[in-house]
This record gives structure tokens, C-alpha cells and sequence, in this order.
DNA sequence: ATCGAGTTAGAGAGCGCTCTCTAATGGGTT
DNA sequence: AACCCATTAGAGAGCGCTCTCTAACTCGAT
């Protein structure tokens, strides 16, 4: 057998970028056949292979991807959505502070360190009142990426009803506060919140109380609601809390009201590392030893945790893991979209450090 | 004149959904007309207009953007690459990392609040070694980008140039170490340090330090260069300095030094805010209080200058503004590749606050 | 009336790719 | 020697859109 030598091999692709077309020319076969070797190949001569991927390499050829799309109707993009509140509150993040938090950095990394090697990169929006969500949509349905990753920071935040009814593959970082059919990942932040609980009891703690989380963040109060409930277990049915909104500065003020209200208190788990990082400031600002004097406990194991003086005892939130399953999740939904709404829930581990 | 009036109008699309051809049927006219009145509209007669935009309406039509880029040869989008060493050295951030670093999220946030009211949204991509740096050029020339936002983590960064050899637009942050044409946005660092200068002077100050930055990091230099000329004018020729690496901890490593050395220092300018912040760490351990006995100057006015205590003052760095530009740098050179490569230099500004 | 310029709508040719359908070939059965 | 099935390569029909080119029509000026 021979293959049609081409006499007057591949003509130097003038002004564009060479296409198949001229990929196949110079290697003397079809269009189909390259995008056989191309794509997954199946049924090709090894020598007719070997052809082509010279023909490739000699053409400098690189398949067009909008093309390529429009036939298999994928993009090979999906949206990393970081979504806010459902009304226009003024005490919302701006996107710039968003992404200083270091947990979006963590949901971030996880989801780019599943996608890459997938060659699949994520397209970055934000979404934060009826247009910015009606883009996301729209964005959506004209095929520029093929489902949404979401990330809220509001629990009432509308966007995955709206994802879900319009039947557009989507997976939520966190359970929605109301139950809508969608995928999500979670961690079992009772069981985080217990974790903590029993450690600082362990370590024979009787005056214990917990800075808070944002009341409207279902997490935030499963965390207290861990807590309390572990507590009351132990023996302690009263645990005074304060209440932050996983800020800094909430911290930090909700450490001084606890402290000026239970001045003997030996014990605080606070619902975040950075809250905790706070708590631990302003108790040396108050003259008082950690652990010594008081333990303090974290959560979220993230990069302030072990920076932080001392290192924070902290319950470790498998962000990373849960991010990349939440990719994972999409991607097997957008292969198979009659595949119902699935969640994973990781388990939390405490890390003992130095705080308590 | 008569319409044509569709005697049995678009038929529900039944399957996937409704295509120009849809439209032009339910309203009557031909995909041209629908297209033109879904682009920007020319020469189309108001009525016919109206009725485009109803049966756009009607059927709940929505362009698809791969056969729209097909033609066009326009993705839409735009990269936002991160960009690490050249080679693969261990001190490196992680991807996660350079999220949760402030200035990254200060970049991010002034390109997208260039880029989202226009529609575009950018896909963000890491490039820490040779196959994720051809990743990005394959990316882009496969046309899933139209251009390349890059912001490097060191100034040795082997991807400007690449970009610049293959003829893809791009546009950076910061000036590159080496002259590369290719378009930039950087900010005066010898005048900002030089403005630190002067205002420590001015407050009195006659033993004065500095904290720098990495040395193969252009712009620390920069920084350091001005500072040490501003100081020599005033009359002080020998500056001492403890290099940093912009992180909290080098900050502090380098404070202590600089005390050991120097127990009678009474400013300090720090090449960044997160060093300087360290700087007050450790000051204040010292018993030290600023800017009583030290007064410090940091550089970026991130947002951690006016949330430390003492706030500080800092040199503004308008991070934001300046990726605002590059992404306009960006699109002006998709929409006219011949367009030479254009850098713009901004100026920074004295933030005078408690620490300085 | 006749012409030419200006405006508006339709026809149709692709953009570069994938994928089905068909044709050709090769080897094992009967 | 006739047949069938499996394997491999090519032909060609689109995917949904944009955009040029042309036809038709309007209107003011000759």
C-alpha cells in the first residue's frame, strides 16, 4: 500500500493560522483522518499516524477551539462564581476582598489543581445583584462555559435556585439554606465544632465560651450548634458566646466583650482561624497566657493558623479536597446531564498546635 | 410595504435551543436581519426591529458564542496569568498562595472592574514551569483567549518574553527585568520611596532604616534605590537595610536585625505594608512605641495600612487602577494588533496616617 | 419620466471542526 | 471460489453564526 505523496508538500499557511485542512494536505490524507489522530485515536495506521503528527508538527498546526466547540457543544471552560448576597447589603465584600480572604484563595487552588491537568481552566465572575446574576446565566446558556462552580457568601444568596431551574450544571461550595436540587460539597461542621468541644475539655477547661460566626450562615451555626450541644454533653449547658462575621476586627471585638463579661474564662473556640488569630491578640493585649491561662481553638486550618503566635489549635476544614470534589462533581454532571444532583459532606480533624 | 407574516409561527424548538434561523422565522425576515439587529443594528427598519426583538424574546433565543467567535476570531475572554520563576525554585508560592496575598486580590479586582460591564470575563491560569507556560501559549493560540493579562511573581519570568515572540497580545504588571516589547503598567517605586524619605525627614527623623524587598525584584530595587538617593540629599548618605522578602515573617526577621544593629534607629520605610506591619509587631514587643520612638512608613496602601494599629502610613500604590489599564491596554491591542506595545507608568501618593 | 445615489433586506458563502455514513481493503470461514 | 465481518480512510453534511454581495426599493434631481 502507499500513501498519495503530496507533490508540492503543505504551502506556507499565508496569512492565518494553518486548519486541518492544510494539516491534511500536507500529509497527504483526509481532514477526518487528522481529527482522528488529533482526538482520541481510533482505527488509524500507525505509519498514517506517525504522517499526520509530522504534518502537525511541520504546519505548526493547533486546532481551533471555537470550532470545535461549535460542534461538540462544549466549551472546555467552566465559571468560578463568587456570589453574593441576595439583596444590596452595604456590609458586603467587595470582589477585591473576597479574594484576600485567604478561604477563597484555598476553594481557588483546590479547583484549579483538578482542572489543570484536565486542560480546563476556570473563567472567574462575580455575581452580586440581579444583572451581575442574569450575566452569569446568560453566560451560561450561550455555551461560554459549561457549568458553574459557586461559591456564596450569603446563604440566601439566589443564585443556585437560579442555576437549578434553568437546568444548568452547577456545584455550590457549602449546603444552600434552603434545600434545592443541586449539587454541593460541605464539611460536617457539628462534628468540627465537637471535635474542638471535647479537646478543650480534655484539657481540663471549665469556663469555655465561643466567638460566632455570621447568624444567617448556616455553617456558622451548625459550628455553635456543635459546640453547644458537645458542651452540654460535658456538662456545661450554658456557653457564653459573642457573635463575629469571620472578620478580624469581629474578632477582636467579640473577644473584649467576652472577656469583659466572664472575666475568669479559660477557654474559647472561636468559629475561625482568623477570629481565633484576633482572640489571641487581644488576650496578650489583656496580659493573659495561651494556652496557659487560656486555650484557644480555631477552624478552618487555614495558612494563619500555623503562622500565627502561638500556632493555632485548630479544626481542619479540607477546603482544598472539597474543591477539587466540587469540580470533580461538575464535570460528571456536564458528561452526563441527566445525572442527578449528588453532595459530599468531608470529616473534620482537629490539629493540635500550641493554642490549646 | 408588507412583512412577511409566518403563517405557522416558530414552531417550539423542540430539543436544543433556538438558533438565529428560529428567530428569523418567527419573525419573519431572514438570519441576517436577525443578526443584524442582535449586533449592533444598521440600516434596519425600526418595525422589523421590534419584531426581531419579540421573537427574540419569544423564543428565548440566545446566541451561541462559539459559532459567533468562529467567525469572528474573538473569544471574548481574556487570560489573567500568574506567572511564577522561571525555573523551579522551593521558595515559590503555591497557586493558592498568591491568591491570599493582598496585592493579587487588588489586581484582580481592578481588572475585572475594567472588564465585567464589558462583557468579558477572564479565565485565570498559573504558569510555574515549561509545560504550564506552553499551556498558556497553547491556550491562547488555540484562540480560547484573545490576550493575556500576566502578572509575575519574579521579574526573571520567562513567559513575557514567549508572549512577545509569538505575537500574542499581552500586557503585564509591572516593567519586565529585561526590555521586552511588550506592554506594561508599572508605578514611579523611586519617586513613592523617595516621598517616604522626605516625609520622615521632615517629621524629624535622623536614623533611619529600611526594610527592602527581594534584589531580583525590579521594583524593590527601585524602591530602595529612591530611598537611599532621597535620604542622601537630605544629607544622609549611609542608609541601613535588612532585606525582606515581602512577607510578614521576612519583615520580621528583618525588623529584629535592623534593632540589633541599629537600638537607636527612629524610622523605618518598609518596601511593603505587609513588612511594615511586622515592623510595628516588633517594635512594639520591643517596647517601642510609633511613631513616638520609631516612625514607620510602609509602601502599597493595601488594605492591611489602614487596618494595623497604629494605621499606617504608606506610600499608595493604585494597584487597582493600574490593572484597570492593563486590561484596557489589552483590548486596545486585540482590537488593533499592529498597535506597538505601550506602557503607562503611574504615580504614587503619600498616605499620611498614625505610624509615620 | 429617467436616472443615480442612498438605503434596506435577503441570499449564500464560508469560519474550522467533528462525526456519520459509505467505500475499500484484508483475512478468515464455509 | 464465494461470502461475510471487521477494520480503516474518505466524502460530505452540517454546527450557528457573520458578512459580503446583490436585489429591491425610495427619493430627489435632472
Amino acid at each position: 500500500m502507499c500513501y498519495k505523496v503530496p507533490v508540492n508538500a503543505a504551502p506556507p499557511p499565508s496569512g492565518s493560522s494553518p486548519t486541518l485542512e492544510d494539516v491534511a494536505r500536507a500529509a497527504g490524507v483526509s481532514r477526518a483522518t487528522v481529527s482522528r489522530v488529533i482526538n482520541g485515536i481510533r482505527n488509524v495506521d500507525p505509519a498514517i499516524q506517525e504522517a499526520v503528527r509530522q504534518a502537525v508538527a511541520a504546519t505548526g498546526y493547533v486546532p481551533n477551539q471555537a470550532a470545535r466547540s461549535l460542534v461538540t457543544r462544549r466549551a472546555g471552560v467552566v465559571a468560578l462564581v463568587v456570589s453574593g448576597a441576595s439583596g444590596e447589603e452595604p456590609g458586603e465584600p467587595s470582589p477585591g476582598q473576597v479574594f484576600t480572604d485567604p478561604f477563597f484563595g484555598r476553594v481557588a487552588s483546590g479547583i484549579i489543581g483538578f482542572l489543570r491537568p484536565r486542560g480546563i481552566h476556570p473563567i472567574l465572575m462575580f455575581a452580586d445583584d440581579a444583572e451581575t446574576r442574569a450575566q452569569v446565566l446568560t453566560y451560561l446558556r450561550q455555551g461560554n462555559a459549561d457549568g458553574a462552580l459557586l461559591v456564596s457568601t450569603h446563604a440566601e444568596d439566589l443564585l443556585p435556585r437560579l442555576l437549578a431551574d434553568a437546568g444548568l450544571p452547577a456545584v455550590l461550595f457549602a449546603r444552600p439554606a434552603e434545600p434545592i436540587p443541586i449539587s454541593y460539597v460541605d464539611v460536617e461542621h457539628r462534628t468540627g465544632a465537637k471535635l474542638a468541644a471535647d479537646h478543650l475539655v480534655a484539657r481540663g477547661r471549665r469556663r469555655v465560651a465561643t466567638i460566632t460566626g455570621p447568624p444567617n450562615l448556616p455553617a456558622a451555626q451548625a459550628r455553635l450548634a456543635g459546640f453547644r450541644d458537645a458542651m452540654a454533653v460535658h456538662g456545661h449547658p450554658y456557653i457564653p458566646c459573642a457573635e463575629g462575621n469571620f472578620t478580624y476586627h469581629s474578632g477582636e471585638a467579640a473577644m473584649e466583650r467576652l472577656l469583659a463579661e466572664h472575666p475568669g474564662l479559660d477557654g474559647v473556640f472561636a468559629a475561625n482561624d482568623v477570629m481565633a488569630q484576633a482572640a489571641l491578640f487581644v488576650l496578650r493585649q489583656h496580659g493573659l497566657r495561651v494556652p496557659e491561662d487560656v486555650a484557644v481553638i480555631g477552624f478552618d486550618d487555614s495558612s494563619v493558623a500555623a503562622a500565627s503566635r502561638p500556632a493555632l489549635t485548630t479544626v481542619r476544614h479540607p477546603v482544598e479536597d472539597m474543591a477539587a470534589e466540587m469540580a470533580r462533581l461538575l464535570l460528571a454532571r456536564v458528561d452526563q446531564p441527566e445525572r442527578p444532583a449528588t453532595s459530599i459532606i468531608f470529616e473534620p480533624a482537629l490539629v493540635v498546635r500550641e493554642s490549646a
